[in-house]
DNA sequence: ACAAAAGTGTTACGGTTACACCCATGC
DNA sequence: GCATGGGTGTAACCGTAACACTTTTGT
């Protein structure tokens, strides 16, 4: 732990789409039944940017994800060494060695998009378990994190037009419908259809594909992606 | 200093509108002509977002300040520990009583917005002096706070119609044009007289006031304020 | 009366909305 | 052929742009 920054923390707000609904990855600590974001520490010669790419790509296996930095979280009040205590005593952790993760952390927050399906989420030495929860359907969450989660979704809802971001939540190729479920996800209400239809294609950044025959009884709609120029992962 | 967080600083941009042009509070360090944004550390006991007003309020003696959080800087190349450690010599520091303040630090970023004619800048222990500097005009900084102001001056600009932030910066009646002034030196560019007028009206927020003789051969503009229930401080 | 700046009216333009219609697909 | 969902055409609508015009002020 030594050689880690003290006081300094992130917490990564990781959403999905699951083909209808926006989720969050949430991890539950053990024995303790308690969730609450992936988060993780900053090494004292590594970048902000750098600890948390690290520590999601441990835990998701992606290695390209695409990450927005959306609030700085400072408050005492955030502060609550009992609940601490409680997890590294019931993961056996010794105290004296990890006393310093008892002490007051400011915490940057991150939220990030991946492709729902392409990752398989690995728990770390402090959980059980690493999980995908609805994010309009959220349980309970330790350390004010609700309160997290709800301004990176509101970031995420600022940022959708302009920053085109809702690609990363999709496979390389998806239909105008998929896009349009995830918008609709992000911002919880529902979308014209043909004008979000339009408005995607008049922004010169998709292009159409073969379609894609499902086997319904009805016209079978065109695969899109976008163009490499537009691309949203810019490290 | 052993009241402080470690490792944690913030930087403050104060952008200030001088009738003309915009401008941001820089500070120059004692005996060494280096100029800097000012900026601060969080006590140990204290929320970042009051530490940072705290800070303002001691340079600027205002007491309700527009503050916005823009951005957290991590990376390790901004940690120049010779360029810190000079600034205390010339101070006559103590190098092992302030040994702290030449470890890496990751700084939050807050932009103020103020009324340029109430406030007399005050420096502090490290800095001879304190003063308005023209933003699209600044002096090299230490520190690559170049980056910081920019970041700042970019997240501004972008809030600047969904907050209706401009505000801040002038007192509490002004003209149309004054805001439009102030409209345009934040974006830097040119705006349309007339446009400009009617969309701010539409806005439904302005309460007009009598007008204002200046005493100039022309028609006397009205005075406008912001209404109260679009209040842009909301602590 | 005149110049300068403030304020308003009118029309044009461009993007979004609403709604209709056509197209493709499998039963 | 028909139901279903995807794709496109068209006119209405609305906010902004452009520009002309009127109003007010001090010399």
């Amino acid at each position: 732990m030594e050689n880690y920054l003290p006081h300094i923390a992130y917490d990564s707000v990781i959403f999905g789409f699951s083909g209808e609904r926006l989720k969050i990855l949430l991890l539950e600590y053990h024995n303790t039944g308690w969730l609450a974001l992936p988060g993780g520490f900053v090494k004292q010669d590594e970048n902000l940017d750098d600890a948390v790419h690290r520590g999601l790509q441990e835990r998701t296996g992606l290695d390209k994800i695409y990450l927005e930095q959306f609030h700085t979280f400072g408050n005492v009040n955030r502060h609550q060494p009992e609940v601490m205590k409680t997890i590294l005593e019931a993961s056996a952790f010794s105290l004296t060695e990890y006393a310093l993760l008892l002490d007051r952390f400011i915490s940057v927050g991150y939220y990030a998009l991946i492709d729902y399906e392409k990752v398989k989420p690995q728990p770390d030495a402090l959980s059980d378990s690493i999980d995908w929860y609805f994010v309009d359907e959220l349980p309970p969450l330790i350390f004010k994190h609700e309160e997290i989660v709800q301004k990176a979704l509101a970031s995420l809802q600022f940022n959708l037009d302009r920053k085109l971001v809702g690609m990363n939540l999709l496979p390389s190729k998806f239909t105008m419908k998929e896009l349009q479920q995830v918008y609709e996800a992000i911002l919880g209400e529902k979308l014209r259809r043909t004008t979000f239809q339009r408005k995607m294609l008049s922004l010169g950044i998709l292009e159409r594909h073969e379609k894609r025959f499902n086997g319904k009884a009805h016209k079978a709609p065109y695969l899109y992606s976008f163009r490499a120029s537009s691309f949203a992962i810019d490290r």
